[in-house]
DNA sequence: TGTACATCAGTGAACGCGCGTTCACTGATGTAC
DNA sequence: TGTACATCAGTGAACGCGCGTTCACTGATGTAC
């Protein structure tokens, strides 16, 4: 590898050691310094790139949203069209199982810069697969019921939860206290055919 | 108030103290140091009673616990017998506005010890409430079936994603995009009543 | 009831650490002519 | 093609800050007799 005075690419480099510090040693420790560090760089370059420690999280953010929307774009595709809500459940754990540091800085507000556009463009598209595609009986996704928005909001709530208490590990937890030996596979696939009964 | 040189119950009031932090500063501002600051004593004296800030965290959670699980046992005795998952939904979700720091620490497994004897049985103690009580035909909660299990599960996981989306204020971020002027209490109405379809 | 003494809880100074940020600098790159 | 110069990206030393932790201490409390 060359080693030239200018990096060339260090703003890409820096999300990248941030991932990668993300992942191995949690939130806590990704820190401006820590990014150069992973980066190779002085510890005072990434403030040319990232005024602050938060625009760098919010980058990040971005960029996690960016692979979600894709991971739910295309297990949309492999469910069907008629299996769209099935497909997002599959695909949004998976994400979240496949990047679980990554998955919880994208929603830890207190870090993260909703104003910055890079994070709010990105948020925005991915949220927008929540709501299935217009059946064409009519409605469409510009101006849902709230009836059809309830549906979505929870099925989102319920996959966000169960990802959020599968990655923490209470999920398993919880469970095998009521149930041991019980295999997590299996309790993910049975709450996701379950679904939640309307409250009467 | 008599000023002696020992405190009395200073365990007690460091725990009230990182609370009043936690809720009024968040999770970032919570340190040993700043709940000896908040307490009036010495930034020392915490150590005497935590030998870490995650021991006083853990007994934090803990208390958080046992306060969930009798909003939990208040909001079903509200509800009545039959609609028990109904005054569940409704005591977690109440919970989790009326503290959401405590909330968010209660799932924020990096700084928790859960081997902590204390946090571990309060929380025990409060995640037993998510299975329903035994209906009578032969089944009880010592031995739930995977069915039961995943019916808990998914509900637990709807209602926790739920608090957890409100909280950030994410689900009405994303519900505002999607439908201008909705009112939040309704569409967490409209959620709760909406549920979500088991999948074909 | 009184005295001696051990134990306990909180103090305050000191330590080393990693952090974000500033600043004068230096080396590389790009542009004008 | 060559030279001069401006701009840009990264360096490394220095700063002040709040943190957890240690340690000898001091003042209050409890116990033995």
């Amino acid at each position: 590898m060359t080693q030239t005075y200018h990096h060339g690419a260090l703003r890409e480099a820096l999300i990248v050691a941030a991932e990668t510090i993300l992942e191995r040693d949690g939130i806590a420790a990704l820190t401006l310094r820590a990014a150069a560090r992973e980066a190779g760089v002085s510890h005072a370059a990434p403030s040319h790139h990232f005024g602050s420690l938060s625009g760098l999280l919010s980058e990040l953010a971005a960029s996690g949203f960016v692979r979600l929307r894709q991971h739910l774009v295309d297990a949309v595709g492999v469910a069907g069209p008629d299996r769209y809500m099935a497909g997002l459940s599959r695909g949004y754990v998976a994400f979240a199982r496949s990047s679980p540091g990554l998955f919880r800085l994208m929603f830890r507000s207190e870090q993260l810069d909703w104003s910055n556009p890079v994070l709010s463009a990105a948020g925005g598209a991915t949220f927008t697969m929540l709501l299935p595609p217009s059946s064409g009986d009519g409605t469409d996704k510009a101006s849902p019921t709230l009836s059809l928005l309830g549906n979505a909001m929870a099925h989102w709530s319920m996959v966000h939860g169960l990802a959020t208490l599968l990655i923490d590990g209470r999920l398993s937890a919880v469970a095998n206290e009521m149930s041991r030996g019980l295999s997590v596979e299996d309790l993910v696939k049975e709450i996701l055919r379950s679904g939640v009964p309307p409250a009467h």
